[in-house]
DNA sequence: ACCCCTATTGCACCCGGTAGCAAGCTCGAC
DNA sequence: GTCGAGCTTGCTACCGGGTGCAATAGGGGT
């Protein structure tokens, strides 16, 4: 397996320095015409093409950002990767997948990501401590940090997030006027709860509609077997008389699991028994075997806005935009 | 924002070379135990971490793979993710997930992956033609190939994939065994099916047990909305004595989308009115809301194959796997 | 005290580009 | 024919580390 060929070779073959070389490949640069011609019919016998690492090692900008990810079970994921992966390539950016679980923590990809001199590094919706992003490894030279959909109050690492009050206030309006009462509410893996603030003001907005009291189920994970489970135990705990009637979840895949019980395991009717509202509006909530009530986040925009920061477009500040509800026949 | 601490800076912070420096933090480098004390003291003062920007440049081996993904509808897609950057992050490979679309395409990602020094290329089920891996500008140089999930006959660029063969044969004897004799086959879009070869074997497996004439829908692409259309468009154009007793999608996507149209638009039963059948086994699918009758294949399996040939544990071939039937009550 | 062996350390050169300066060249104006 | 402006081109220095060899130092044996 042959090496590829280098801007020196290029030169000898073409009969000029290697940095004539260099500027047949640079946009802008100041070069002959005649030149630059004879370059690239040389280089294109020898099939030359600019090291992008040597680049980034002279430039200081890789073109590269990280984006964590600790959560593969929400398919919610997916679609907001498949955005952000285009957005960024529109901008001559890749992106570098990273996978946080127990044997590959935050501090250790960030020391990584570090090491790599990324050019960003983009917390998707992970569960972090905050103390973490203070190491002290980090700081001086290392790559800009974004939080994206989730909530943070670390300075100088912007979050860029749905409103989560404005989303549960419309929320619980909702389903306060469709005559629910007795609400609950399904939370996720604990770190991350508290960063969503979506329990926090769920129960605030009951409070001010004069309902005291929200009743809580806690999943250990989120994923649609946890949910299940979690609803399971609830409503095997609980007699028919004394339930919720309505359940909120924090988020989709966890209002999935807990309506496929609801109704197969204990025979309920979603909503006439058991109201389930989800947060994200994954795809899979709007087939009709579902049809769940949910609240969407402004995922491009709030894409867009985060890659606007990433470029120097934009000043990188905390971003909270405003969701949408999305009515369906569940709640 | 102060740079990054250097080498050359620790080598003096310690009063050694820059040379003892990278011994200190090169595994099995010789290097007394005392100047490596004292290189680390001043690394750790300094916040010193190795460039592995200029690491890469230096040995040719940057440590990161790029994976190629070009459907980001199927949910299938997440979990392999989340295997494959875990398997490769244990390797000390970061993977780069680079979005495959009509503004990027193979050929540009190619090239990227090529002036990047990848030190491997992964085609996850993208639909390629194969002509573009014959691109006279790869080759000399050009970072391995892998097609992981799909098959491919291309010399020199392996395909770790499920035997559609086996695969095939096991669901229509399943399938014929049930009792079903009018099947009919959903496929997506038209450059990818015929590399799975689903559609293939599937006729060709009915064929000897003496049923011909498999009845074929066409759906735009592989989401839920276009086997939905697809199926909708079907059952508008027959009448219900004329129809297909069982329906094979290629995805379960494309089969959770017909299955809703069915059952709500049409009134009909799964699986007494129409039988579905799907492939790949995703969570949703096991849902008691479908209960689709699919086909797991070895994800894991085939992705620890693959990394094993990144690395160089094993040699690179093609691969094909045996996969396994996954009986629900959808068919 | 001397010699030799080996663990350790320093060095020149290299990886493949980039930046900015200065020399060389071309061409038009006078 | 001469001169200077401006376009081209080459060169030095540098990005931050890696490789292989040569030089040095320390220790043991005699």
């Amino acid at each position: 397996m042959r090496k590829r060929a280098t801007a020196k070779e290029v030169a000898e073959a073409a009969g000029v320095s290697k940095w004539t070389v260099i500027r047949a490949f640079t946009p802008g640069a100041s070069i002959a015409d005649a030149s630059r011609q004879k370059v690239l019919r040389a280089a294109e016998t020898l099939n030359y093409s600019p090291n992008l690492l040597a680049r980034s090692l002279a430039t200081n900008t890789t073109h590269q950002v990280a984006v964590f990810v600790d959560d593969f079970a929400n398919p919610h994921k997916l679609p907001v990767l498949e955005t952000l992966t285009e957005r960024l390539q529109a901008e001559g950016l890749l992106t570098v997948l990273i996978n946080i679980n127990r044997h590959f923590d935050h501090v250790h990809a960030l020391i990584n990501a570090d090491q790599r001199q990324f050019d960003a590094v983009i917390l998707f919706g992970t569960a972090f401590r905050e103390e973490t992003l203070g190491d002290r490894r980090l700081g001086r030279g290392f790559p800009p940090m974004f939080v994206l959909a989730r909530d943070s109050q670390i300075p100088g690492v912007p979050a860029i997030a749905c409103d989560a009050e404005i989303a549960l206030s419309e929320i619980v309006d909702y389903l306060f006027d469709k005559g629910y009462r007795r609400p609950g509410f399904m939370a996720g893996a604990r770190t991350l709860s508290t960063a969503l603030g979506r329990r926090h003001h769920y129960a605030n907005f009951w409070r001010r509609k004069g309902v005291e009291g929200v009743t809580e189920l806690a999943a250990e994970r989120y994923s649609a077997l946890a949910g299940a489970e979690s609803a399971r135990t609830y409503l095997n705990a609980t007699s028919p008389g004394s339930r919720i009637d309505v359940l909120m979840c924090e988020n989709d895949i966890l209002a999935l699991g807990a309506m496929d019980v609801a109704r197969r395991e204990f025979g309920l009717g979603v909503p006439q028994d058991l109201a389930v509202v989800g947060f994200d509006n994954i795809e899979l909530g709007g087939a009709p075997a579902y049809e769940l009530t949910s609240y969407e986040q402004p995922t491009d925009e709030m894409i867009n806005a985060m890659v606007a920061m990433i470029t120097g477009k934009r000043d990188a500040e905390m971003v909270v935009m405003r969701g949408r509800l999305v009515p369906r026949s569940s709640a």
